[in-house]
DNA sequence: TACAGCGGAATTGCTAACGATTCTATTGTC
DNA sequence: GACAATAGAATCGTTAGCAATTCCGCTGTA
C-alpha cells in the first residue's frame, strides 16, 4: 500500500522479471512475509502471470520467496536465527575462496587488492560509512573472483541476496567500521602475501566477527519500507 | 533412444516433475549433455509442457540442467574439475556440520553414530562394497541433520545430485573402502566425544582426500546407460 | 567436391483461458 | 452475543495454443 505502483517498462523474459522480484526485495520495497500475488506482479511488470508464475518458482528454490500450494508465494522472512547460520556458511565458504585466492593471485591482482584496502581505509578515516560499506563488499567479491573455485563463488552470491538487510544492519552499528576494516586489511595483507593457511583463518575469523555483530542486533530488523 | 520410454503414472504437479526428472538423470538414465525436449518429457511423464518447462527451470537452478535462450536444456555435464570443486565445498561445509554435530548430539545420537560405524566396518570386513557405500552416505547425512546448520545442510543436499556420478566411482576404485572406512570412523569417533574442533579437521581430511582420489580418475567418466 | 542460400520441420517462449482451491464476509442458529 | 454454515470473490494450478526462433536437409553454384 505505501510502495509505489510504478509502471516499469516490459520486461519480456523470465529471467528479467526474476531479476526485477529480486531487486525489489532486496531493496526493501516487497517486505518480509508480504504476499506476492501474481496478477499484481504481472501487471506492474507487463509480463503474463505464467512468466511471473515461473520467475517466483525460481526465485523460491534461491530462498528469497516461500509459497505454499494453493496459497501462493510470500516473500520469505530471514529471522536472526538463520541470518547467523548464512553467516556462518559464508565463513567456511569465503575461508575457502581467501585460501585459493591467496595462492592463485597474480602480481597485478595482489597490488588491486592492496589499492581496495587503502581507499577502504580512507573512507573509514573521514566517516564514509557508505563507500567504506561498498568497498568491503567489493573485497568479498574480488577475492571470490580470485579465488577460482566458482562453485564456491555461485553458492556465496545466491546466499548474498538472503542476507543483505543484516549485513547492511551490521554496518550501521557504532564502532563496527573500525573493526571491520581491522579485519578486512588482515586478510587482504594475507591474500597478497600469498599466504593460504592466514588468509583463510582471517577470513573465518572476519566473518565470525560478523556473526558476533549479527547476534546483537534486535530480534526483528525495522522494515525499511512503509 | 536406448533408454526405455515407459509410461509412468501421471505425476501432477511441478515438484513431483522435477523428482522424476532429477532421479532420471542421477540414475544416468538420461546422460550428460544430452537434450532434454520439453514435449519428450512432457508425454514421458503426462505432464503438461508447462509444468515440465517450469521443472527444467528450477533443476537449470539447481546444477542438474543448463538450458540456453531458444535451444532448450540439456543435461549439464560435470567434469573432473568441477566435481573436485564441488568436493571442495562439500569439505568446509560438511567440516561446519561436524564441528556442530559434535558440539549438540545427543547421548542416544552419538550411540546411533557409533552403530553406524560399527555396521560400516562389519560391511567393508565382508566386501560388500555397495552396503558400506550406502552407510557411509548415511553417516554424512545424519552429521548434516544433527548439526542444526539447515543452511549448509540445504546446500549439501543439492550439491549431492551434481557429484554422485564421482562418488560412486570413487567408492568402486580398488582400496578405497578401507581408506574411507578409517576417515569416516575417526570422525564419527571425534563427533561422538564432543570434540568439535577435531570432528571438522577429520571431516575436512576426508573430503580432501576424496579429491585426491577423484583426481585420480580418468577424465570422464563411463556412460552408466546406452 | 565444398559450401553458401533457403525452406520446411522441430522446438522453444510466452500468453490467454478454464477449472480447482482458498479466503472472506454475510447470514442464520443457538 | 458467539459461533457454525454458506455463498461469492480472490487467487492459484494446469492446460492448450500461437508466434518466434533454431535446426536440418536440400538445392544450386563455383
Amino acid at each position: 500500500m505505501t510502495t509505489t505502483p510504478r509502471q516499469t517498462e516490459r520486461l519480456q523474459d523470465t529471467a528479467s522479471v526474476v531479476h526485477a522480484i529480486r531487486e525489489a526485495i532486496v531493496a526493501g520495497e516487497f517486505n518480509p512475509g508480504q504476499r506476492l500475488i501474481e496478477s499484481e506482479l504481472s501487471q506492474r511488470f507487463s509480463a503474463s502471470r505464467g512468466t511471473v508464475r515461473q520467475a517466483l518458482a525460481l526465485l523460491g528454490n534461491e530462498g528469497l520467496a516461500v509459497s505454499e500450494a494453493n496459497r501462493g508465494a510470500r516473500v520469505r522472512p530471514v529471522s536472526k536465527a538463520e541470518a547467523i547460520e548464512i553467516t556462518e556458511v559464508r565463513a567456511v565458504l569465503e575461508g575457502l575462496c581467501a585460501r585459493r585466492a591467496a595462492a592463485n593471485a597474480s602480481a597485478a591482482e595482489r597490488k588491486e587488492l592492496r589499492e581496495l584496502g587503502a581507499t577502504m581505509q580512507a573512507a573509514v578515516k573521514r566517516g564514509d560509512i557508505m563507500t567504506y560499506s561498498q568497498v568491503s563488499q567489493d573485497v568479498h567479491l574480488r577475492i571470490r573472483e580470485l579465488s577460482g573455485q566458482h562453485t564456491a563463488a555461485d553458492l556465496l552470491n545466491r546466499l548474498r541476496f538472503r542476507s543483505v538487510r543484516y549485513q547492511f544492519s551490521v554496518a550501521l552499528l557504532p564502532g563496527r567500521p573500525v573493526v571491520g576494516l581491522k579485519e578486512h586489511l588482515g586478510v587482504i595483507k594475507a591474500v597478497a602475501a600469498g599466504q593460504s593457511d592466514l588468509a583463510e583463518h582471517l577470513m573465518r575469523e572476519h566473518l565470525e566477527s560478523v556473526v558476533e555483530a549479527i547476534s546483537q542486533l534486535p530480534e526483528s530488523l525495522p522494515a525499511l519500507h512503509g
